[in-house]
DNA sequence: CTAAAACCTCAACCAAAGTGGAGGTCAAGG
DNA sequence: CCTTGACCTCCACTTTGGTTGAGGTTTTAG
């Protein structure tokens, strides 16, 4: 067995505990390490020890991931905590919350695509100028050019 | 001044009189009929010709990509229209039934999450086994690996 | 007829969010 | 001591949905 597997009480991790702790894979952690969304520091043979906390960083990038955050975003925003400190409960409050309001808009968005698929359904139209699925107008507007991306499944 | 400009009546479109109908760009025009979404013809130089329908197609793309379906699966349900042809107000009313059931369930997933959000601003838990938002279990699954998509903004 | 605009193909590139492998190092158990 | 598993770096590749450019042809307006 690694050495990683039974040391009661630490206050350091390898990657290989936090990816088990955490569910992501090591890849992953250098991935967000790289990108800045995590830190890390090296022991004498250059391997990453992370503190106990980088495990809450991590929930909290999941949990944005799933809000449909990009990590570009959720790393813009846990980098503006004071000393790039693991947010305490008033972090995580003014996250979420901003978080939560991105997650509306996009829910209110998605709600009015839907109903008015269900006016919509059978009328045939999609009729330019008509049809208010062909009108994204206001709420729907244009979507410039670039790559797009979608809700995780 | 490009040919396309001034054809009264026409009942075959250039890629240029499709795209700025449509709104769609050229090579996203070229891009869709590579994926086999769209179809052409070829004039005597080996210019794309269109039938007007096609503008009837781009639309219904594009409002199953505002619902966040990816253009595979759009492809494949229009693939499955008989002879190809452009859909009927019958085939439509199957296509955004379909569609629609999908984005319920999109909104869905969504609208749990956001509760949960709100359930837990401020609380700082996060914590494995008790939060929920750290559950995702049963609607909020694992999401597997591989490049994840997001919301069109 | 000529010049400009629109078209053609093919290939490379972009972003996001990773995954996977090659080739090499380090640490721990037996 | 030595094997094994965990780790390291770097690089290439994946998918989705396109965009951009080079180099060449066609069409059309003047």
């Amino acid at each position: 067995m690694g050495y990683s597997a039974c040391r009661p009480e630490q206050r350091e991790l390898s990657v290989g505990e936090v990816a088990r702790r955490s569910g992501v894979a090591v890849s992953t952690l250098h991935f967000y390490e790289a990108k800045g969304l995590i830190k890390s520091w090296r022991n004498a043979g250059n391997q990453r020890r992370y503190s106990r906390d980088v495990l809450r960083r991590v929930a909290i990038i999941k949990v944005a991931q799933r809000a449909g955050i990009p990590l570009k975003a959720i790393g813009e925003a846990l980098a503006l905590l004071p000393d790039g400190r693991t947010p305490t409960a008033e972090d995580w409050r003014r996250l979420s919350a901003s978080w939560k309001a991105d997650l509306d808009d996009r829910i209110a968005r998605l709600s009015r695509l839907r109903d008015h698929l269900g006016d919509c359904i059978g009328c045939g139209c999609l009729s330019i100028d008509t049809c208010p699925l062909r009108n994204p107008g206001d709420e729907l507007g244009e979507q410039g050019p670039g790559p797009r991306l979608l809700e995780p499944s």
